[in-house]
DNA sequence: GCCAACGTTGGC
DNA sequence: GCCAACGTTGGC
């Protein structure tokens, strides 16, 4: 069954942009060092599944496309690299610790939706971004809350 | 730039 | 196991 995420991304470091630049418009989903959401990109996150790329400390803070999961969660090997910003001395490759998945590009909205434009709505405004100290990077989304942002965005 | 919220660390 | 200190996130 096809389920819904939102993926949070500062454009500084990675934008929607960025993702429709990469080669293939694809890319792996790695640094995420956060049991909660490793949880979620070890266990849930399947093939298929629909993301919504939110940038976030930025203006406007919006929702700025959507994404499609291409390969389900498997090692964050960067967490093996010294060198890498993302390195972590406990991880191993017997015990990997941190969990990636590979996205690709679906679109990006004409208009972005914005934080603003979230809030006004009965159903969005009930997001877990919306919900004050959310500062989980990888969120479930529900079906109501795909559609409305779809909608949002001027999709049918 | 400020600061509230949150997760992690480490002393006890 | 508690909890204070600390670092980070991220909206404003």
């Amino acid at each position: 069954m096809q389920r819904f995420w939102l993926f949070k991304s500062e454009p500084d470091t990675f934008s929607i942009q960025s993702l429709a630049a990469s080669k293939g418009k694809k890319t792996s989903w790695e640094g995420v060092r956060n049991y909660q959401a490793r949880n979620m990109l070890r266990d849930d996150i399947q093939r298929g599944d629909g993301v919504l790329f939110y940038h976030s400390n930025t203006d406007p803070l919006a929702i700025a496309g959507t994404a499609e999961v291409v390969k389900s969660g498997y090692p964050d090997h960067f967490a093996l690299q010294p060198d890498h910003k993302y390195f972590d001395e406990a991880a191993s490759p017997e015990k990997p610790i941190w969990y990636m998945v590979d996205i690709k590009l679906v679109r990006i909205f004409k208009q972005p939706v914005t934080r603003a434009m979230l809030a006004e709505h009965p159903v969005t405004s009930k997001m877990v971004v919306m919900q004050k100290g959310s500062r989980l990077s990888i969120q479930p989304v529900t079906p109501a809350e795909w559609h409305a942002v779809h909608e949002l965005a001027g999709i049918a």
